[in-house]
DNA sequence: CTCCAAAATTGACCATGGTCACTTTCATAA
DNA sequence: TTATGAAAGTGACCATGGTCAATTTTGGAG
């Protein structure tokens, strides 16, 4: 394994194969080096990890970390991507909502995780663009998973029918990164993140007959 | 001047008052900073510059780079933001586009340039949430003036008319975001920014009536 | 003209992410 | 059991953005 990001799951496939493709010595480094960074996002937030308290935590040289990602960034990337998973795994179980108020209801979760930080936001936005190097990443994916889910609300809820349902969710997936834009800035506070979502996803999905 | 980042028209101000707040010194040092960085971009890109590089160029110390800017980021706010200031000087000169066709030639220059480069679009994205530390940017700036000419665009055009102006300018503005993130994702491509916009806008701006 | 306080500049120094040639460990073949 | 090549791990080293106490320059007051 040199420079490469491992999938975290790739060894499964080859797990009574020889010759083995990744050793559990691998896993066991890999899984030292994520529950450190945990660790230590728990205590200080996500801006304040540095690479070299993790692997100091986690008993492994620098290079090493380097060696099972890319770089911190791709650590952020699983790390806040394996959070939104785990709401989205939540909001799967939800029936398809009947009113923008319910689609709120489902959404406001994953909405507080992700302006815990400006930093964290940052992370997302920069992931959201997503599959840079070929590789899809852990954000990339909830984006998709996201559009994914919100189109099948939104074919079976009482919205306008005139567009593609992975249109309307598409759009949806905007007006999500633009309320949670504003609301790092200062020139548009006042108004809540619900609120401001509420008035987009009221002209996007409700839209009224011109006058 | 410690650690603020210079307006760089404040000094009109206090130019024939005393005590002179920005000596004469200053402009040209800053100014002396910003040519040296244009030069570089122009040879090697955006990504490629390197700060050391800006001040041997400029012929001055590290220290002093950071007396003008806050940091790196802020010079590239300055620099693209005044890039795209441009486009949008080009942009008022225009009459109320009439319609979707004609509100996409009036912005594909600047998506042009936004595109350039990842590493732009990244700068954008990090800076078009704005006002982080209770000073607006250049490129902040830029968003601002973009929601206002479109929304006089679109109160003065045949869009729909059952939401503010405002409001439609912002979510042309969330949708602008949103295609040109998909153009840099590979699982996105086959379809070009501009034909991705003008499904946006169809959908956004000439809602059909529900069937 | 001289002196002074504020403004501007300096460059050695630090913080931190990232690299890579080398060493150690592992799994298998003989 | 031992040899062997590939996988995993190591840590000194580098690249680069950013800091700050000390120094120089400036414009005006006396």
């Amino acid at each position: 394994m040199t420079a490469v990001n491992i999938k975290f799951d790739q060894s499964h496939f080859f797990w009574h194969t020889s010759p083995m493709a990744v050793q559990t010595r691998t896993l066991k480094t890999r899984a030292k080096l994520i529950e450190a960074a945990q660790t230590r996002i728990k205590a200080a937030g996500y801006e304040a990890l540095r690479v070299e308290d993790v692997v100091k935590d986690a008993g492994v040289a620098k290079g090493t970390f380097f060696a099972h990602f890319k770089d911190k960034d791709a650590l952020m990337d699983h790390l806040i991507g394996g959070e939104i998973h785990a709401f989205l795994d939540e909001v799967e179980l939800l029936e398809p909502p009947q009113s923008i108020e319910e689609i709120l209801d489902a959404l406001m979760p994953s909405f507080a995780f992700m302006t815990q930080e400006r930093f964290v936001f940052d992370v997302i936005l920069r992931h959201s663009g997503a599959a840079q190097n070929s590789e899809i990443g852990a954000i990339a994916q909830t984006f998709i998973r996201h559009g994914t889910v919100m189109a099948h609300w939104l074919a079976n809820g009482p919205f306008r029918k005139d567009i593609d349902p992975a249109l309307m969710a598409d759009g949806v997936g905007a007006f999500q990164i633009q309320a949670l834009a504003l609301h790092f800035c200062e020139a548009h506070n006042g108004v809540s993140i619900r609120d401001r979502m509420e008035t987009y996803l009221n002209a996007w999905l409700l839209p009224k007959p011109s006058g």
